[in-house]
DNA sequence: CCGCCTATGTATAAATG
DNA sequence: TCATTTATACATAGGCG
């Protein structure tokens, strides 16, 4: 992001994308070391490298205190986990998006390089479709979890 | 860390606390879905906020992949990191359907009619997951026109 | 891989609406 | 609470050793 910003996708260069990986990999750890004395929560954090090495950091608890914490975590905490906030309702992504295509659109004409409002807005799209994606995974697997219970019982 | 940095320690004050702890979270996943799109890797964030409400995220995976991954790592980090009962039980939880429901099937011995609210239970996920999806669907479905808009310009 | 450097994009503390 | 603004601190791409 810095000397031309880099677009989201896969870096496709090998050693490029170690470098970023080893540089990103720093920062991220530490935000989650810093979110987690600042604002005194448990954060658990795990990173596999496709190489298969394994970085993993927690605050305060023990790393498999916070995952027995989140497996354990009742349904209503997961109802209210991927309960969506307000800021990410539809209504409101919908607005701001739209807004940011309107002042793309608008741009554009007046503008040389019209593609990089647009682009901004594709990658806001794609962060809330990761996350929405996650979510979904994380529901679908404790569906089936219920299901088995049910049946079991 | 802005108009005066932030030094590092909790922050006493409960409303800057909850401030800054909104504002990180919103960076510190951002982060972690960057670089597990950029470098194409495996992560998994959780978080507890002392109230009790969890955010999760990962990519590419489901969490709980990767959180099995993590479990039957290998790795000497792992090994030195989670004793081996510590990390057996976190497998069963991960694989073992009761041990994992623990409050919902408390929750379904304590009711007169456990098949009920047992199907209540599904039925909330299976909200959640209409709901998600639908997210989804309409996210990818502005992404395809936001594309489409960038094309045409 | 590990640092260091610099220019620049990003994150965010604090104040304000 | 929630969004915006603004000023600054921080993170990091690219380059070099």
């Amino acid at each position: 992001m810095v000397r031309g910003k880099t677009p989201i996708g896969k870096i496709e260069n090998y050693d490029y994308r170690l470098t970023t990986f080893s540089k990103r990999r720093t920062g991220l750890f530490k935000k989650a070391y810093e979110i987690s004395i600042l604002c005194d929560v448990d954060v658990a954090l795990i990173v596999f490298s496709h190489s298969g090495n394994l970085w993993h950091f927690s605050g305060h608890k023990r790393i498999e205190d916070v995952l027995t914490k989140f497996l354990s975590c009742p349904d209503t905490q997961v109802a209210k986990s991927v309960s969506l906030s307000k800021k990410e309702s539809l209504v409101d992504l919908l607005q701001n998006v739209k807004h940011q295509d309107d002042s793309a659109e608008g741009a554009l004409r007046k503008q040389q390089n019209p593609n990089e409002n647009s682009s901004v807005a594709v990658e806001d799209i794609d962060f809330q479709l990761a996350r929405c994606q996650s979510r979904l995974n994380y529901l679908k697997g404790f569906r089936r979890k219920l299901q088995h219970l049910h049946r079991d019982l």
